[in-house]
DNA sequence: TTGAAAGCGCTAACAG
DNA sequence: CTGTTAGCGCTTTCAA
């Protein structure tokens, strides 16, 4: 004979389910499930004994299940490289914050800047059936692709606007904000110019920022006199170190635009220390507008990014899409430029 | 008449299920998921037909169907105060690191440092009926305390050792690590000295940690001249403005401690630009041992805690009794004093 | 080594 | 305004 389960109520977990709150508020599953999502069309003395019911019993509804039946989950994954500096987190608590107020679980997933980490990563969350997606910048594997236009959920990719996107967009445009520090750096009259960079491979838009930044010196008849890029993320220690070697090999550099503000405020570091007189000696700028780069001894000349602001408009995106209304594809959401005291 | 779904194969959701992998493998749905879940006891052949099937349907699982029959889900619920600095990011990269290879997922919580949010944050994520709980700090309110115990599943309160877990605590002595700075304040000859901070009520480890460090300093007879509390989140620009303002009431202070090393080097970034000689005039330290306070011209006096390693070291004990093995219930990482250059 | 039956706890659809 | 019926996609249990 198969498995005849004794009957939840005896169950020695002692789960409480809708039905057991059905049977003391004397109505049956369906008005419960009603009154308990608000519903309309539950008179209110019915409301009130249900509530009471379940209020009695400490019912707590398994999302599981409904879920499941209505094939609806309240979960949206969010995928990003890393939380290794405070740019992603700020992202994630404006997302989080959006969701939120809209119903919705972030549930997390971490690339390491790997992209066939992300395809794996899709390839399993897939299985919760997803109401949404957000996922970092917009270069990603083939399958990778596949796999989120075949889950016919809403995608938002953020960060970044330069490309085509799967579906949805909320950025700005890193070339952009490349070109205007390389034409920043042009106008001051910089001639002797480096880049301090991470690993430009994995981290795609910071190579999108540096190519902006070529094409803004190149259009004043600049180009690059030195480049460093070491395998390795970027940091504050590896500006600093970076940035020492660099000026080791390259004594008479005027000027050097780092991949972000972490690498510019480390390098920074090594000027205050070394007695390098910045920006009379060394120009510095970065990418970001971190509040570091605002409370140094010098301003930090920089590019600001609306981080949060990003995470915020990413998830309303896909609140407006999974609550039928149409959303804009592409959200530029812009920067500004910071003329800090470095350059 | 009821409604009658078409059958799922006909469905216009192209959503394959384990049933069509089954009729294409030609076997039952019962041997594919026990091939798909690598279960004992089935032919090397059958593996291989249900394998191929699976790949051609492009079969992708439903883990809430799969979580709902076998009632456990994969899924650990992580609350945190913030994202505001890197201090929880680095310790969820422990955390997500660590579940990852155990095949878990951690969904995510921001209580704002608000233990009522907290506690709601709590109430919503039972529904998930999560495998286990990772949770900041020793204090709750009741009624998250009650039904974090009610739920069930194991639970590590993180970060802090200084009190009673529910059930698992993985964390630091706070008040040992304040205990250690205010003696070497004391031991430096220091006297006349201030602490900077932010919002005490809220932020129960930083007011821990304070705690310690006037004990250090009674143990030598000395008491804090000066303290500071905003009711805001710490954070570098208010550590810069707090220590301004406090120097500007007190100007004959010799040292001050701060809430974290986010304040702490806001601080110190004062102190060169205006010219204050540390630790001559005036000594700093903090607590956390960030990256900032590492690469600063004058490297943080500092309590480094070991925060990626707590967030992995939950996530293990955690996955220990999942697996029914014993874990120990406290887990003091302890801490390094750093004897930097600023105190 | 494989399969059949039952049911996890909930919601959609329809009837009244 | 409320109830009935069916079933979401999977796993458990037991039998063969």
């Amino acid at each position: 004979m198969p498995r005849s389960r004794p009957p939840a109520k005896a169950d020695a977990d002692h789960t409480v389910t809708l039905e057991q709150v059905a049977a003391r508020a004397g109505v049956s599953t369906m008005t419960v499930s009603r009154v308990l999502r608000n519903r309309a069309n539950v008179a209110e003395k019915t409301r009130d004994k249900v509530r009471a019911a379940a209020a009695a019993l400490g019912y707590v509804p398994n999302l599981l299940a409904g879920a499941l039946a209505s094939a609806r989950t309240p979960l949206v994954v969010v995928i990003v490289p890393s939380l290794g500096n405070i740019v992603f987190p700020e992202v994630l608590q404006g997302i989080n914050a959006a969701l939120e107020e809209g119903g919705l679980q972030a549930v997390m997933g971490i690339t390491g800047y790997d992209q066939d980490k992300e395809e794996r990563l899709v390839e399993t969350m897939l299985s919760w059936r997803p109401a949404g997606w957000i996922v970092t910048g917009l270069e990603h594997t083939a399958r990778t692709r596949q796999m989120l236009r075949g889950a016919r959920s809403p995608v938002v990719e953020i960060m970044d606007t330069d490309g085509k996107a799967i579906d949805m967009a909320v950025g700005l445009s890193h070339r952009a904000a490349g070109r205007v520090v390389g034409e920043h750096f042009a106008r001051r009259g910089l001639r002797r110019i480096g880049y301090v960079g991470g690993d430009l491979v994995r981290d795609l838009r910071a190579a999108k920022r540096l190519q902006g930044f070529e094409q803004g010196l190149a259009a004043h008849g600049l180009a690059l006199a030195a480049r460093s890029g070491a395998p390795a993320p970027s940091s504050l220690r590896l500006g600093r170190t970076a940035l020492a070697a660099m000026l080791a090999e390259h004594p008479a550099l005027e000027a050097v635009y780092f991949s972000n503000d972490d690498m510019a405020v480390g390098g920074l570091m090594h000027c205050l220390q070394a007695g390098i007189a910045v920006p009379g000696r060394l120009a510095l700028a970065g990418f970001n507008g971190l509040e570091i780069g605002e409370v140094a001894p010098l301003r930090l000349t920089t590019v600001r990014s609306p981080r949060h602001e990003i995470g915020r408009v990413a998830a309303l995106r896909l609140l407006a899409r999974l609550d039928g209304r149409e959303a804009q594809a592409v959200t530029d959401l812009g920067f500004a430029f910071v003329d800090g005291q470095t350059a």
